[in-house]
DNA sequence: GATGAATGAGAATTCATTCAT
DNA sequence: TATGAATGAATTCTCATTCAT
C-alpha cells in the first residue's frame, strides 16, 4: 500500500517511449539511430543507453509494456455469460477501437513479426497474439458447438479478421486508395471505423450463421 | 553456328537480384548490408554498385521488376466472358497461388509499404496494386449491379481478402500458432493452400450471394 | 572556486583545424584522407565527422576562419591619415608578413581558388579577396587624383602585387630554384622576406611615381 | 624514310590527353576518376591503363609532352642579336600568348607544383620552368651589363612577371573581380591580353630603365 | 539524471586497375 | 584496340555504445 509518486513520472524515459513507439513505426527500427531518437525528445545520446541499457531493449520495452492490455479484455470477455455471438461482435468492435487507437504499435509489432531479424521478440509477440486469437477462436468453436454458428474454418476466419485489421493499419496508402480517401485523416476517422465494424461484423455473420 | 545457352551471361546480377530478394524479405532491406550480400553470392562487394548503382537501385529493381505480372493475368480475367462469382473465384485461386509461390516479394513489398522510408518506392508499389485491387471490386460491383450479389461494402470487401493474404504471407509465425502447424513447410504447403482457398471462396460466397 | 585554464577543451578540435590546414596544404584537401587526418592529430575516425561534419565542412571552417584577419587591417589602413604611398607600402609590409608567416593558408586559398570543385567555397574566398584588393585599388586611385602618381592600370597592377605573393608561397620550388636557395627555410626567411618587401616597393615606386 | 602514317592519328589516346587535361585543370587531379576520364571521351573505362599504363602516367605524358615548347622559343630568342630590352618586351607577348591559350595546361602544371604529391613530376616540372626563367634573368642581366638596365632585383624581378602570369591564370575568378569583368571570356580575349601586356612592359620600362 | 567527447566497428560507395574475350 | 565484368583496397561517413565529469 504504498503510495508513491507516480513511478514514470521521469520524463525522459517516458518522452523516449512514445517518440520511439512512433519513429519505430513509421521507419523501422533499423532506420531511426539513437541520434535521431535522442533529438526527436531534446535529450543527450546517452540517455537511451542510459535508461533502457541498448537501442534493443528500449524497443523491447516499448512491445512487452502495451502487449498484455487486449489479452486481458478478451480472457474478461471469454468469462462473460454472452452468447457466442455476442462475444464475437464485441471483440471485433475491441479490436477496431485498439488497432484504430494505436495504429503505431500495431503497426510496430506487425512488421517486427514479418521479419526473422529478432527472434526472441518475434516469440513474445507471436505467443500473446495466439494466445489472443485461441480465445477468439473459442468464440466460434462455442457456437459451433450450440449450433448456432455453422461448420466454417474457425482458425482461417480468426487469420482473416486479423489480416483485415492488420493490412487496414499496415498498409494504409494502399487502403487509401482503394477507399478513395485522402488518407490518414480520413481514413482513421470515426466514419471509417464505423463503416469498417459493420462490414466485418456483417461479413462474419453471413459466414457463420448464413443470411 | 554457336547456339549455345546463354553461358554465365547475366550470372552475377541475377544471382544478385535473387538472393536479395531473399534476405531482405527475412532481415529487411536494412538489416542486409551490401558484404552480406556479396558473400551470399560469392562476388565481390563492388558488384552491387556496380550492377545497380547503389543497394536502393537494387532493391528498386527487384520490385519493379515483378509488380506487373499479376496486374496482366488480372486484366485479361477481367475482359474474359466469365460470371462475376467465377472471375471472383479465379481471382482467389490466383492470388493464392501467387503469394504462396513469391512469398518472400510479397512479404518484402508489402513490409516497404508499412514504412515511410522510401516514398517513391511506396508509390509505386501502392498504385499497382491499388490497380489490381480495382479490378477485383470492379467483379463484385458487376455481380451487384446484376443483382447475383448482395449490396455489401465492395472496397472493404476487396481489402479483407487482401489482408487475408497479406496476412498469412507476412505473420508467419503467428500463422503457424493459429493453426497450429509446426510451421514453415506445412503452412505454405498444397494441403494448406486448398484449405486457405476454400476458405476465402466458402466465406466470400455466404457474405456475396448469402448461404 | 576552480579558475582553470581551459584545461584540454577543444583540444581535439583545435589539433584537428591545425593539422589539416598543413595537410592539406601540402598535399591537397582530396590526396589528404580522413584516416591520415585522425592519426596524424592521434585521434579516433570519427571526430573529424563528430566535430565538423564532414571532411568538407573541415575545410570550410579553416577558410573561413582566417578569411577576416587580413580585411580588417586593410580597412583600419583605408581608414588612416596616411598618404597614398605610405599605405601602399605598408601593404607590401602587411601582405609579406601574412604570407610568409601562414604559408599553409594562403596555399590552400590559393589553390582552392584555382579548381572549380567547390564553387561556394571559390565564391566566399574571391569575395574577401577581391573586397581586399578593391581597398588596395583605393590607395592607388587616390594617388593618382591627387597626381601623386602616374596614370597607370592600377587593376593589373594590384594584380601584379598579388600574384607576386601568390607565386612565392605556391610554387616555391620554383623559387627556390630561381633565387638559388637551397629553399624551404632560406626562401621563407626573415632576409628574403625583407628583399621581397624592398623588391615589390622598389618596383611599385618606379611604376606608380617614376624612378 | 618510313612515311608512317601520323603516329597518333589513334583518336581514343590523344582524346584521352586533350580531355584530360581540361578535367585535371578544372577540378584537379585527384578528383577525376578514370570513369568520368573515360566517359568524357566515349571509350572504355580500360582504355586509361591501357594507353598510359596507369592514371598518373597519363599526368605525366600530358605534362612532359608540352613542357619543352617555350624552352625553345626561349632559346632562339636568346641567340638573337635583339637587344635586352627586345628580349624582354618579345618575352613578355610570349608567355601572354602562351598562358592564354594553354590556360588549361598552365593551371594544371601551377597547382602541380603546388603541391607535395607527386615530387618527381615536380621536379620536372620546376627544371623546366627554372631554366627558362633563368634565360629571362639572363636578359635583365645582360641590360644591366651593358648599362641600360638599373641595378634592380633580377631574380625577384623575373619572379614578379610569372607571378603576374600564373595569378591571372590560376585565380580566374579573383581576377574577373578585380577587373570587373563577366570573367571567363571576357578575361581571357584578345583585348585583355593587350593590356596585360601592355601593363607587363610599361612596369618594366619604369622598373628597369626609369620612366 | 544528464552532458559532450570519444571509441571502434561497420556501413555504403568509389577507386584504379586487371582480365578474359 | 576495345569491351564489360570483376577485384580488392580505400574512401567518407554513421552507428550504437561508453566514459569522465
Amino acid at each position: 500500500m504504498s503510495n508513491l509518486p507516480p513511478p514514470d513520472r521521469n520524463g525522459t524515459r517516458a518522452l523516449l517511449l512514445d517518440v520511439a513507439e512512433r519513429l519505430f513505426a513509421e521507419h523501422g527500427f533499423e532506420a531511426v539511430s539513437v541520434r535521431q531518437l535522442a533529438a526527436a525528445v531534446g535529450a543527450n545520446v546517452a540517455m537511451v543507453n542510459y535508461h533502457f541499457g541498448t537501442k534493443q531493449q528500449l524497443l523491447e520495452e516499448i512491445i512487452t509494456a502495451r502487449l498484455p492490455e487486449t489479452r486481458e479484455r478478451l480472457e474478461s470477455l471469454s468469462r462473460s455469460p454472452l452468447s457466442p455471438w455476442e462475444k464475437l461482435s464485441l471483440t471485433v468492435d475491441m479490436y477496431a477501437e485498439k488497432f484504430f487507437q494505436g495504429r503505431d504499435f500495431h503497426r510496430l509489432i506487425m512488421r517486427e513479426m514479418s521479419l526473422r531479424q529478432r527472434p526472441a521478440l518475434v516469440k513474445i509477440i507471436t505467443d500473446h497474439l495466439a494466445h489472443n486469437l485461441a480465445l477468439v477462436r473459442g468464440f466460434i468453436l462455442d457456437g459451433q458447438q450450440n449450433g448456432m454458428f455453422r461448420p466454417v474454418d474457425a482458425e482461417l476466419t480468426v487469420a482473416t479478421v486479423f489480416g483485415s485489421f492488420s493490412s487496414l493499419i499496415s498498409h494504409c496508402s494502399l487502403m487509401c486508395a482503394i477507399l478513395e480517401e485522402d488518407c490518414e485523416e480520413d481514413i482513421y476517422s470515426e466514419k471509417s471505423q464505423i463503416r469498417f465494424k459493420a462490414h466485418l461484423k456483417g461479413m462474419l455473420q453471413a459466414h457463420l450463421m448464413g443470411a
